[in-house]
DNA sequence: CCTAACCTTTCCATCAACTGGAAGGTAAAG
DNA sequence: CTTTACCTTCCAGTTGATGGAAAGGTTAGG
């Protein structure tokens, strides 16, 4: 009997948020066995490595919640999912292309700036022109 | 006179999240005219600037309270402010390469999945199993 | 059978960093 | 004088959990 405590282990979601996950309907709802305790089974536990590697991969929950609406999907077609796939991959990319403008700025202040003992301070200055 | 909306202009932050800086003391605190009004000088525009700048290059909030006090501070040595700066930097490097591993990873399931109008997925495939 | 240790349940509060809306006061324009 | 556009405070919601309290279930040892 996989009981919330060893789906936890078994999946590295803590308890807590595989309850989480329950509660907004991202995963189906547990079954539960008489004493009230929520109890999984296989795919209990595919749902929650789904939403495990997505999560992992930068996939928000409202976009997990549409990979799991594929995945409970019989009639989906894998074109779908690689869509929403290839969507998260060009968002990750401008993330990163916009983290790396980030850094760039911040070099250029930051080699400004001659980092001694006086007060004065490009990058103060130059953070508060931008 | 340069009241909350005015400064909101100016500075490119709404006026609810000036209100917000000042709430959590990450701002020194407005002045008041006689209808309970903020008005705002030009040091406290330079503050709001340089939390924009910084809020903007990825700094937390409580990263810029930091950098607030050594802007307040007449002692500061720009040796305080370049090593914050640095910090960030390498912060924002390391969130860039872990991006780019997910990138990676990604792009991989994606090649694999025929992206076709059968229902089998490399993608939901190798998520689960991540 | 009792107790301790360890599970489970629900509910409520908190975090970052705002943002939105309600209810009400003020100011400027026509 | 009225409308519009500000301003004020306060309370609620967002995202994605996480922490803790209070209560009850289960299991192992003595």
């Amino acid at each position: 009997m996989i009981t919330i405590g060893r789906a936890a282990k078994f999946t590295n979601i803590p308890a807590k948020t595989i309850r989480y996950y329950e509660e907004i309907n991202l995963i189906s709802p547990a079954q539960r066995s008489d004493n009230g305790y929520r109890y999984f089974n296989q795919h209990s536990i595919d749902e929650l490595n789904l939403v495990k590697g997505a999560r992992d991969a930068g996939f928000t929950i409202e976009q997990c919640k549409e990979l799991m609406a594929l995945f409970r999907d019989d009639n989906r077609q894998s074109s779908e999912v690689k869509a929403l796939t290839d969507e998260k991959i060009s968002q990750i990319k401008q993330k990163i292309s916009a983290l790396n403008n980030i850094v760039q700025s911040l070099e250029a202040l930051s080699d400004e700036c001659r980092g001694d003992d006086s007060s004065d301070c490009a990058i103060l200055n130059g953070l508060i022109k931008k």
